[in-house]
DNA sequence: AACTTTGTACAGTATAAACTGTACGTAAAA
DNA sequence: TTTTACGTACAGTTTATACTGTACAAAGTT
């Protein structure tokens, strides 16, 4: 009964931690995996995962190894055992919120590189030869492409303000 | 030729702007969807937007709705024209950011504040009356409860951190 | 060496998401 | 009023994603 009940609520925690997993574009199935891996604390085998997430051993795999990429999750190893043993990082904060601020920031200068080029290639195109109807259009895609890449310095520096915190 | 060439360019600058988009969680069709309207500049009509986006109607009308309720795009009137027209809201960085910042206050709160009701629930049913094997589980659950609090309170100040810029 | 066990690739299946076309209610035009 | 046009609900279809089970290679055990 009661045992039961510490069962709900270990499995409450897993449920919530989860959703906020998937906030950073983690699939629900790996998050919950994640959270899984974190809340147990110690190192696990793909069947013990395989038990508690409910899932195949093959989701399992591929879902380890793509945390492992992302660098969330790593292989221990411990004398005498023969299964790969796995365990959830435990700085929180440091893995997940640095990791996704760089995403950010690698995308968005990526993108405002690339509008650059394109504006690049409107001026050499079309500054000398442009009738009526066509030097509108090119005017106002000057207007929007100049929109777009203050939109991303934006982005940039909103992100970029963000400082990394110290933490566990 | 050079018609030709201008459409390249519009649409090399749509499906790069679009991918902006989507990193504000809006499905691939609907970003491209606004960054259509958006670099239009000018109101359009669903016909004109299907046309444009190369999808039936019905997505369209869909799409638009969802951007809409999003308050990215919104419904203009114009005299004489019996069609709907829609636009895209020129404030990008506004729209777009500060949407995305509370999005994440919020479902930061809130998470947390699950996890202090499970904190709570924990206190209640076991400070009393747990075994040996129990009590540790228990332990190993509140630590992990309060660095996952302290893990949303990081998340929630560094979004806070972000001050809104005034822009276009 | 033969025999187990473990992890993962792969093919097939189930489930979910995106999209299309028809049908219909509503409102403007004739 | 009748007719035409517009937008969207809905059902059916296609396409993508998630998952399972088998089969096999690599490593461990006897």
């Amino acid at each position: 009964m009661s045992e039961n009940q510490l069962e709900n609520i270990h499995n409450l925690i897993v449920s919530e931690f989860a959703k906020t997993v998937e906030m950073f574009d983690i699939s629900p199935s790996e998050a919950r995996l994640f959270a899984i891996l974190y809340i147990e604390g110690t190192p696990m085998t793909l069947d013990q995962m395989s038990d508690a997430l409910g899932k195949s051993k093959t989701v399992v795999s591929t879902g380890i190894r793509n945390l492992v990429d992302q660098n969330l999750v790593e292989r221990v190893w411990r004398k005498g055992v023969r299964k790969d043993l796995y365990m959830a990082d435990a700085h929180l904060y440091r893995k997940f919120m640095n990791t996704y601020i760089h995403k950010w920031i690698d995308a968005t200068s990526r993108q405002k590189q690339s509008l650059k080029e394109i504006e690049l290639m409107l001026k050499e195109d079309f500054h000398t030869n442009s009738n009526g109807a066509e030097s509108k259009e090119i005017d106002t895609l000057y207007t929007r492409i100049k929109d777009m890449i203050t939109f991303h310095q934006s982005i940039e520096h909103a992100f970029k303000e963000i400082k990394p915190i110290k933490q566990s």
